[in-house]
DNA sequence: GCAAAATATTGCGTGCACGCAATTTTGCGT
DNA sequence: ACGCAAAATTGCGTGCACGCAATATTTTGC
């Protein structure tokens, strides 16, 4: 029985949510203050923080959520045939090769805000739960730790890839004179995870 | 050639971390405010945030740091023999499992403390850096962002099994009824680790 | 229905992070 | 030794995160 009380939290927080998106998709993010937030949700800026611990978080977690979502339905969704390790590369780059409606400019947003990228950065944590879910879903036999830990290392390397595409080109420490211009972001996920194919694939046998 | 500049700034660097560490441990981490680091360092409290962008970021700095440069010898230093996985997993165990001298109330004060937790973890990203030349180090064959990819998928591995080891029980989502007693931190870290070691080793090949 | 327990919201005070501009310190050429 | 340019330090102002206690609201037991 979903009582009054959460269905009020969730409305509430979903509205901050997109009072949040849409404020910082408009003015930019670096001119949006809690205040104007919480009154466009209509609540105190007192009660923002006890919904999300910083400014960034509630622009991101909208994004983040429905990217859990998406990407953990796009791992149980393919044919069950192919390899572990294929299923979950596939759905991670088709997330981020969707457009998937107006999520791209958020997207681009995120990307390109520093403060925003940290926030995300952080947030990707919530999506190694659904995740962890689905490759359980597919290998019933394997163990919950496990799963959580390929989640986590899914991440990662997401993450290894964003900074690929923001950096352009790549100068690892103690490694000079090495340049590479950077393609396109599905590409470099794609490359990314790649090398962690063989521990997902172990696992699932 | 080092001027007399740079060294200036490492020294009061190292002062901010030494000091704010020698706070935290004897006062506890709740009970330090930047002011007094700053003061203990000789240095002013807008200083402060010129070198690190957060009240904990100072005390996890100098662990961090240390520990960075220990695992990253480990690694090269295993015998050259034995597989990638192995020499990495081992590395990084009996980083956890030495004494370390005092650096073990530290890591103890910095597991406890839920912010210096929160820091730590966004600080482990430092270490994949050195993880990621160590591995180019032993397989100069390895393509660079496949090592970067590995090192972040060992440093997600172990923020899973530090997790784990918190939890006490592990109660995976949509799994009830499972409690796992949690044992000593190095086991955790094998077992978080061993499902990449799949990956590691096929990256050496 | 109603009182009481449980929970959410709010205001307030404190400490923190950081942009900006002024000031001091350092490095280097002459 | 001197002076100038580059860079680090500092003070200040603003917005933010959060603990705490008071208040308002929903749920529960009767």
């Amino acid at each position: 029985m979903t009582g009054l009380r959460e269905r009020k939290k969730q409305a509430t927080r979903e509205a901050l949510q997109a009072a949040a998106l849409r404020l910082a998709l408009e003015r930019g993010p670096g001119n949006v203050r809690v205040e104007e937030i919480a009154e466009a949700a209509g609540v105190s800026p007192r009660t923002y923080n006890n919904y999300f611990s910083s400014r960034e978080q509630a622009i991101v977690a909208a994004v983040a959520a429905d990217r859990a979502a998406h990407l953990a339905g796009a791992v149980t969704g393919r044919p069950a045939g192919i390899r572990l390790g294929e299923a979950v590369i596939d759905a991670v780059v088709a997330s981020y090769h969707d457009p998937e409606d107006d999520e791209q400019g958020a997207l681009l947003m995120i990307a390109t805000s520093p403060a925003l990228r940290a926030c995300y950065v952080d947030t990707v944590t919530t999506i190694e739960g659904p995740l962890a879910g689905a490759v359980v879903a597919r290998h019933p036999g394997i163990d919950p730790v496990t799963a959580r830990v390929l989640a986590a290392a899914v991440g990662a390397a997401a993450r290894i890839a964003l900074q690929q595409w923001l950096h352009g080109t790549t100068t690892p420490p103690s490694m000079p004179g090495f340049v590479v211009p950077s393609g396109s972001l599905p590409d470099l996920v794609r490359t990314a995870l790649t090398p962690l194919a063989p521990a997902l694939d172990a696992a699932a046998a």
